[in-house]
DNA sequence: GCGACTTTGTGCGTGTGTTCACAAAGGCTT
DNA sequence: AAGCCTTTGTGAACACACGCACAAAGTCGC
């Protein structure tokens, strides 16, 4: 829009990107790498808790799902903690991939919504096991406020920023019904929370600097189907149309039936 | 291993590739754009409840918290369903992405484990609204079955393959502990379910043609911390050490402190 | 009926991720 | 102590994904 008008409409327009990527790629791991390292780790712990000492690179892929050189590549980010015709020493790695993942620290969290899904992650084993302390559990429902749930005492969301500053509050787990969780984004991020957890089917819009991650069961379920359908009568070629293009109407001329096919 | 020994070691082993390559981009939507579709398909569901008819690739970007050039080439993949100088017809694409998406049919489900988070999904709207219908509830304690649990009756585990096989179950979601998972999984697959939605934090091994999407709030949570350590004192460079890397002993020789620090 | 304006659909350059294949490196055996 | 065997770490090729920028295409006003 205004880009063409103030400058002069050439093909080479790269100066800004570079200057992004370089501000990445400083001493970054990969992200994809990054998502990959609590597979590897839990995959760890489980071999630990087998008493196995040393493992192959092959070995642990194996055990965490994933190409062996994928497995490599991802460690040598970290360091060179392997040991050539030996392997891993499980002890050592454990270690370096849980500092690399910040988990040698306490991260407090924060729950907002106590409904079922909330009460379902407070009890979660996960949560307390490796790192992460739950130290609120918050709901603006003052029926559900007062009750005591894992431990703890279930708060107002009015307590939403006393919570958080006093307790050193760094993750929200926001499990509140779609229409308040952008709401109450915001507040945690006022508040000086930058990382959340969001499991309500909203894209939440934050602040530069705030990570946002996003759990959606309905998103899952819906990818899903969509192969599960392929599978049926897709691609495979088994059933009627080899190319199952558009067949009806050639245009967005008439709307009104197309709704009933979704909803009924 | 056999294969330097059975064929001679030249540089070019492109051929296999290519077969497997054409075989996938067969008639294929890209796997980054099939994740989005739900997200766009939620968007737009929203804008019908605001009553809007039309709908530019910019404004649904914004909605969907993406760039409007890849919504754009998301949606071209499915067809030239817009109009040029006027946007998208939302209720047409609402239909267009429910069809590639399998949501014009239902989908039958199943949910094994009903502890906290199998009673949360159990009651999860998000089921129930678009083409989801739980037809099961199966858990192996027997404490539970036959509790009633939004309209349901768990069933015991026994069940399993005759709930699959007599309902028509397509998709499995598996809620249980860690250990159960792969058991369970293994006997849902064997009843012929080919789609499975796994809760439990083990990577699950699945034969070939079966599809399975994991979620795991551990492994969100930690790379959540990974990013919040960054921030904190990562590479801005704000506290000590401006190139951390290794900094005690050089290499696996002395294992045993380093769990401490981990597990305390 | 025509021109100006808007917005789609996409070619293209770029960056990120994945995999293969192999040299370098270390331990183990004889 | 020398060579063999195993396994790491990584260079290079390939595949995928992203986003810019623009031509093509259609609408709307006059």
């Amino acid at each position: 829009m205004f880009r063409s008008a103030s400058s002069p409409p050439k093909k080479q327009a790269v100066t800004p990107r570079q200057i992004r990527t370089r501000e990445r790629a400083d001493r970054g791991i990969p992200e994809a790498t990054v998502a990959r390292l609590p597979v590897y780790l839990r995959a760890l712990h489980s071999l630990q808790d087998r008493g196995i000492a040393t493992v192959s690179s092959e070995e642990l892929a194996t055990a965490a799902g994933v190409n062996s050189a994928k497995l490599r590549k991802d460690l040598s980010h970290l360091g060179s903690y392997g040991t050539r015709g030996v392997g891993y020493e499980v002890e050592y790695l454990v270690y370096q991939i849980s500092r690399e993942l910040g988990l040698t620290q306490d991260w407090v969290v924060a729950i907002i919504g106590v409904g079922n899904l909330g009460r379902a992650l407070a009890g979660y084993g996960g949560f307390a096991s490796r790192g992460f302390r739950v130290a609120g559990l918050l709901d603006a429902d003052a029926g559900i406020v007062g009750a005591h749930i894992c431990g703890l005492t279930v708060e107002h969301i009015d307590e939403l920023e006393t919570v958080i500053k006093d307790r050193g509050v760094s993750i929200a787990v926001i499990a509140t019904p779609a229409g308040a969780a952008q709401v109450v984004c915001d507040r945690v991020v006022a508040a000086g929370v930058t990382s959340v957890l969001n499991f309500a089917p909203v894209v939440l819009t934050v602040p530069e600097g705030v990570d946002v991650r996003k759990v959606d069961l309905s998103i899952e379920l819906q990818i899903l189907a969509f192969h599960e359908q392929r599978k049926a009568g897709g691609p495979m070629g088994d059933q009627a149309e080899p190319e199952y293009e558009v067949l009806e109407g050639d245009g967005p001329s008439d709307g009104a039936q197309y709704i009933e096919a979704v909803d009924a």
